[in-house]
DNA sequence: AACGAGTGCGCAAACGGTTGCGGTGGAAAA
DNA sequence: TTTTCCACCGCAACCGTTTGCGCACTCGTT
């Protein structure tokens, strides 16, 4: 035995399912009696509205999507937890989508989303990404798409980010004023335009302090694995750095394990500094100083964006979120 | 201008919206000539087909409803990936949903599924779920509940998770037969059903080894900041323990942040061993001991079983997900 | 020439809920 | 008594796609 419909109300209470449609949501044509017999019986009977049919007569979907690039756990669970809290506190829900860092994965999941007829679309871009066709498709049809943490600057879409050029800048300052003068850079995919800004602001700020940029002392790397391996070579170095900034999380890692297992002394011998969510910092002793990149913040903020956009609200191209120092014994 | 719809295409080539459809999946009665010229138009115009009307016509929405307790970064994150993985590879498209750990939350999100009408659900569910009624509205229907790792162990739901109370077991065994006898017991909110099978089998073991169970040396924390002041407590004792198991990464980084901060030598004076998904216990020098517990894996054979219900095959109540001791130096 | 068997396509209903419009009946106003 | 008005409800169309049924037309067969 299916679900109850209105019609199963209707014909129950020898009525016609409009009256049952508007006594269900209290329409002034309908009499108070009417209205109690109708919603006793939706209740006796367990009605629950089929969503399906009313997304489809409205043409709305009541969905938001959301294309990250790869789950991993140091950024976009928190991310996708905000972005969940503000999606459903206005009462629309969350389509997760993962394009596995790859453009094809992107526009796949894009053309998904369309065809699923999604009120809005959150993205954090792949590696690959710098065409931005698919996404045109959307917005032409009035569906707003709001990038978010790895972003193409395209004027076409609002964007949610930190400075990374300032972060970076600031991180290496905190390094120099600590006294240390020669600050290593480890950087994910250059590819990615995150990467390239993090990057941009280190380098700004070694010749704004006037010292020399050491191509042996940065690296790029995708994952932990690989930012351990190039620590350890960097730790090898004749030529050694005494302070390592590191652009992310999940490259600390990388950069603690290899550390750690070279018996190298932190902060004594080797001070480091990253960009950080904020929990994985503190994983170890001494704990490490970091930039406050709030992923919550960041999730909460594009999604306010994005819903102001579905209202027809006018919103900012740019908008910044916040990031503070937190002080720690690494430095 | 909105967009294309099977009656804009049949307007244009002046024949039946009937045709076009059955002229865009090659259907036998349609001739080679009309189904060339549809699906040249279609795409020139770009048509892309309404899955909301499908959905509805259909009475299937292709939507797969996914429940955690929590977004946490140590277990989830994998699971969801795992899980987004097979869906999509179903052409099924994942809906997340957060309960915040509360029952209300759990019930609020399955009516959302419910009505949205979801083909299967897979849940971990809430610290406080007891009560499994909201489920059974749905299986009544037909629609499959899936719950894994997680779980309340009711024989109405197939289950998916490890075999705790022996995973538990297993690591008491090692750290026994690595020569420790005073071995310490940590564990999740009292109140989920993995933390009392889990601290079962940590009981069960130490009684088979003829240990004594001391309470000052067991304690129960649900996050990492919890653990990490509990076993800072622990390490105060004038009866330390010389071992710990961990029975999740989240409570291992809150008793490596007191470990570390207390100075205590591991494995030296304090042995660690824990139960993980895996990337966890490598983050400190000495990498812990743990008996992997696939996240990925869990995601997966919950995926399958799901999907194997939605077509009608008899599907295990319990399903085990298979788990492997990491020898590392902490032990 | 009449019949049977396809071939290719159109018609209309259906999925569940919503909504503009129109109609009925009773009471109040003229 | 006739007109007006309003409270209350039904009718039917609609959203986009699918599908059972049936119709017209073309061949090949007897």
């Amino acid at each position: 035995m299916g679900r109850i419909t209105v019609k199963d109300i209707a014909k129950l209470l020898n009525i016609n399912p409009s009256t049952v449609s508007r006594a269900l949501k209290d329409h002034p044509d309908i009499s108070k009696d009417t209205i109690d017999k109708v919603k006793q019986v939706a209740k006796d009977l367990g009605y629950e509205p089929n969503l399906q049919a009313i997304s489809f007569r409205n043409r709305k979907s009541r969905l938001i999507g959301l294309i990250i690039p790869d789950m991993n756990m140091y950024f976009f669970p928190a991310v996708i937890k905000a972005i969940e809290e503000r999606v459903r506190a206005e009462n629309y829900n969350l389509l997760v989508l993962h394009s596995n860092n790859s453009l094809q994965g992107e526009q796949d999941n894009t053309k998904i989303c369309d065809r699923l007829g999604v009120e809005g679309l959150l993205v954090s871009v792949s590696a690959q990404s710098e065409n931005m066709d698919h996404f045109e498709e959307l917005t032409e049809r009035g569906v707003p798409v709001v990038l978010f943490d790895r972003i193409v600057d395209r004027r076409d879409f609002p964007i949610v980010c930190i400075d990374d050029v300032q972060v970076a800048k600031k991180v290496v300052q905190h390094l120099y004023d600590r006294g240390f003068r020669k600050i290593c850079g480890a950087f994910d995919d250059p590819h990615l335009s995150i990467s390239k800004r993090r990057r941009k602001g280190y380098e700004l700020k070694l010749k704004e302090l006037g010292l020399e940029i050491r191509p042996e002392w940065i690296f790029h790397a995708d994952s932990s694995e690989a930012a351990s391996h190039r620590m350890a070579e960097v730790l090898d170095l004749e030529d050694r750095p005494d302070a390592v900034f590191s652009m992310s999380d999940q490259l600390l890692v990388g950069i603690m394990q290899a550390t750690l297992a070279s018996g190298v002394n932190i902060p004594g011998e080797l001070a480091i500094a990253c960009i950080s969510n904020g929990l994985v910092p503190n994983f170890w002793q001494p704990h490490i100083t970091y930039m406050h990149h709030s992923g919550e913040e960041v999730g909460a903020v594009a999604a306010d964006v994005l819903f102001n956009m579905i209202r027809d609200k006018t919103v900012a191209h740019m908008n910044w979120v916040d990031t503070h120092l937190v002080l720690q014994a690494s430095t």
